[in-house]
DNA sequence: AGGTACTATACAACTAGACAAATCATTACC
DNA sequence: GGTAATGATTTGTCTAGTTGTATAGTACCT
């Protein structure tokens, strides 16, 4: 007997493929929140776990992404990112035709650590600004980064900041015409739980951090930046010195 | 077999332990509060109970304290005590961002002996009022007290006490508007068993006892009071002369 | 008999929103 | 000038909804 070719379809592959085949037609749109995993269990007439299991494989695929007590939602594609001596994200980001924006979760002076007053040529305990948020490409996170500023050279960089959320920008309005990157330095790490939440991440997923100086004309540091880039999202490009 | 080292980690404890490493950074100096529950959810992208969680596991380790409707204060270092000519417990600590209380644990009316009736200027075996008690910040006991005043010049004091259990606002009430330390003795003791069960210490710990005699503007003495300070959970200072 | 797919239930962890209670800063008032 | 009143801010508490995880059971197939 000639056993029939089993194309044993288990009925969660079958709700995986009923799902991508609607987010692809555009029905659930990138950043998006799917029905709840019971709404689906609901229409789909099975058990919640069936639809944990289908969801499960699409979020390894990368197309969606879970947080627990929120959502299931749809997740977006990867990114350009040239790294030149000049960084400037939004017009890098709309230059390629995306919609950039930025989230700034934190915005405090505090004393500098050792390592930050080092960068900046400070003394240990000398204050500084702390901006700290997210960079974002069609509403999906890119990057969450930190900037730290000496705060003695720019006492009125907070308020604003408060306003504007553009560095290029505050910078200009406290007197930095032009800044240029001094000095980069890249790693590869794993995310932690924390940067995993803000950047939409599986905890453990492949990030890339770059440490820089920027300096204004005269040479002096006016910001120590850390960037995290979530690596499935981004390639980092290195730009042509100008 | 991909490496799946990811032991449970719930994102509260992530971000109790990065407060942790940014008090210990010095980041946030003790006595300084925090920013507002809102602020760091908004932070960390995580919900204001999830913060709420993690501080209270850095409370319950005596790092960071929270006053409702004021903030979340980062407990590390010992109280300031200033010892002046005027000592105010509750405008001392209240200044310093802490909570002050006091606990009453006894109250009665006998006859002096030999050294209080020296102190207040009274005669042998003249009738006293004797006050016992606790003084805490933030819930922790800071120092053992008995104030003793003399029963003849306040005839309704325990009546008083009784309800405002302020020594201040006792006095005023009694007709003392203002009163100061005309002397202190400072002792260094070993806590008895008694007193360690007061102040919640371990017996032989190191006390602080002052003793010192409090009068009004006419200079006639109106309380004889002695103080078993915590001596790891204090230090006192001496303020400048008014 | 054993394995796979799915069901059923229960609980933990996190989100979301609302309201109460304490505190703080400002304003109005006498 | 001091004091009461007011409104905004901040922590405390409660209810409800959603995903994550664990355990146990059932049906079906080889």
């Amino acid at each position: 007997m000639p056993p029939a070719p089993k194309p044993k379809a288990p009925i969660w592959a079958a709700i995986a493929e009923t799902l991508r085949a609607e987010i692809a037609a555009g029905h659930y749109a990138p950043g998006t929140k799917l029905p709840t995993e019971a709404a689906l269990a609901a229409r789909f007439g099975v058990n919640r776990h069936t639809v944990r299991h289908g969801l499960a494989h699409l979020a390894e695929a990368g197309l969606v992404h879970a947080r627990r007590g929120s959502g299931v939602f749809v997740a977006g594609g990867s990114t350009d990112y040239p790294l030149g001596r000049r960084v400037r994200f939004h017009q890098n980001l709309a230059a390629s035709g995306r919609t950039p924006s930025r989230q700034i979760s934190r915005l405090e002076t505090r004393r500098a650590d050792a390592a930050e007053a080092e960068a900046l040529a400070l003394q240990p305990g000398a204050e500084v600004h702390v901006v700290e948020g997210l960079s974002l490409a069609d509403g999906v996170p890119i990057a969450a980064f930190r900037s730290v500023f000496p705060a003695a050279r720019f006492p009125g960089l907070i308020a604003i900041l408060r306003e504007t959320s553009s560095i290029t920008t505050a910078l200009k309005a406290a007197g930095v015409a032009d800044y240029t990157r001094a000095s980069t330095r890249l790693t590869a790490k794993s995310a932690s739980a924390t940067l995993a939440l803000q950047l939409q991440l599986s905890q453990g997923a492949p990030i890339l951090r770059s440490v820089g100086v920027n300096v204004d004309a005269a040479g002096a540091p006016v910001e120590y930046g850390k960037t995290w880039f979530a690596g499935d999202r981004v390639t980092l490009t290195v730009a042509p010195e100008e």
